[in-house]
DNA sequence: GATAAAGGTTCCTATCATGGGAAGGTCAAG
DNA sequence: CTTGACCTTCCCATGATAGGAACCTTTATC
């Protein structure tokens, strides 16, 4: 199978299917004669596993130390379940940063009348000389951009 | 006042000044004989506003906007709370799409005993062949990185 | 006045996952 | 044999930020 149908089967683009080959989540594949990249079962179903962990937002060098763990009969789960948790702490720690935001700039939206008078406790709050209120801007790593 | 101080004072490293002058969040500023860029108190005053505008996840395109708003006499505090709304619509969007994540992940890793055995429920979830599981991802637009 | 340290300037590179597009080769159907 | 759909590689762009090189200026010290 080509990589047009390998995308559609497994909801990745080809592009992407490329870059995951490039950056070592896909083995090369087998070529044709004329080059064409062809894919079998297995390959589908990898691209779903890859595809099913940047849904729940694990980076590209997550899903390759989860990919390396899915398919060893050795592996302990907690060593899974540790880059899970890792994972889910940096989510939860992005959550919260983004919580804050949503919260300070809610409370400014409260304030606002929103009419046709340029009064405007939000620009006033921005404009503030010291920092009073703002939030301590969080470090969250490397949380994959949402798609 | 130099770029150095002028970082010191307002919280926004020298570099961003630079950036933020490139893409037009500042204006040009005055330059030595030398070429150094010299800063006064209403420069400071618009970096502090700046970086609380980012603190508070405001992309550059949306900081133009409410700069431009900020001293603009005839402006209608409508006009903020519109971009100010839009922006935590996207936040609260982005938000949700974490948590959902986070919450999958969450009843994933409830399920991994976590010991020496390789049995492990997340791994099991992310090789299934259909997608049922699979939250839909949310296009969350140019919400900013958190810092 | 010479020198060294600290700070300024521009320009280039990288991040991370993703998509757009060009230039060109290949395959299958009509 | 042409047409259109598909494949290949390569380059570029995104957004906000940082790192660093190469080079110039200012200031303080000897």
């Amino acid at each position: 199978m080509n990589i047009g149908e390998a995308a559609r089967m497994s909801g990745v683009s080809a592009k992407m299917i490329r870059y995951y080959e490039q950056v070592g989540l896909m083995q090369p594949t087998g070529r044709t004669a004329a080059g064409y990249r062809h894919y079998v079962a297995a390959d589908i179903h990898r691209l779903h596993f890859i595809r099913r962990a940047r849904d729940l937002g694990f980076s590209v060098i997550e899903i390759k130390e989860l990919l390396s763990l899915w398919r060893d009969r050795s592996r302990q789960s907690a060593e899974v379940k540790r880059i899970a948790q890792t994972h889910i702490g940096e989510l939860r720690q992005k959550i919260e940063s983004l919580q804050q935001m949503a919260n300070t700039l809610q409370t400014l939206i409260d304030c606002c009348s929103g009419d046709e008078r340029p009064d405007c406790p939000i620009l006033a709050d921005l404009g503030k000389k010291a920092e009073a209120a703002a939030p301590v801007p969080v470090r969250t790593g490397a949380v994959t951009p949402l798609r």
